[in-house]
DNA sequence: CGATTTCGCTATGTATTTCATAGCGATTTT
DNA sequence: AAAATCGCTATGAAATACATAGCGAAATCG
């Protein structure tokens, strides 16, 4: 279950997420997408993603890989699915 | 994004994984299931996943309710894609 | 019935992770 | 040349997770 593993970390979801929701995006402007990240953290997921192979370091600043995307293809009916399940929770 | 809040915690996929996969368990059947968990942990993980309406305590045990089944078929194929990934890896 | 085992879980002290914030050196813009 | 912006590191405090021991209640055994 390694992919609990990296996928368990606070942020590695939503770093992936973001990336691949809103495109490339510099170290800074990726930190302002996440809102509340502070810079380590990220920092230390990117580097987890990319060892990882689900994100990649490009021109255009950080990159999910193909892996990456099709992992986050695997999510987005489960984002999907949290709506409806939010309701439940009232 | 509230769900990636409760499933970016340690063993929080794991034990709901756990659940579905091996069928309701014991608290002391589910911590050898996971092997590596800490009751202190376990016992955190279970109240979130009550709370989140993911798993419910039964006369058999803990066990997955039909919500938590939901969010499980979607995290299957996802398990499946993670051997591919983990071959990339090597 | 009393003794023992098993159960769910809490307690405790330590190690790891995450946090917010400040700021450095390098590059780009003005 | 000065100022702004960049990617990222440093730091110290707070939260989370860890391993291990063990408690009180219930089930099991003799």
């Amino acid at each position: 279950m390694a992919l609990f593993d990296i996928m368990g970390r606070r942020w590695a979801m939503g770093v992936l997420w973001t990336l691949c929701h809103g495109g490339p995006a510099t170290f800074r402007v990726l930190q302002e997408r996440c809102e509340t990240i502070s810079p380590a953290v990220l920092n230390t997921r990117l580097k987890e993603l990319r060892l990882a192979k689900l994100v990649e370091h490009s021109d255009y600043g950080y990159a999910a890989t193909k892996l990456g995307q099709e992992l986050y293809e695997y999510m987005t009916p489960l984002g999907k699915w949290a709506k409806k399940w939010a309701k439940k929770l009232d």
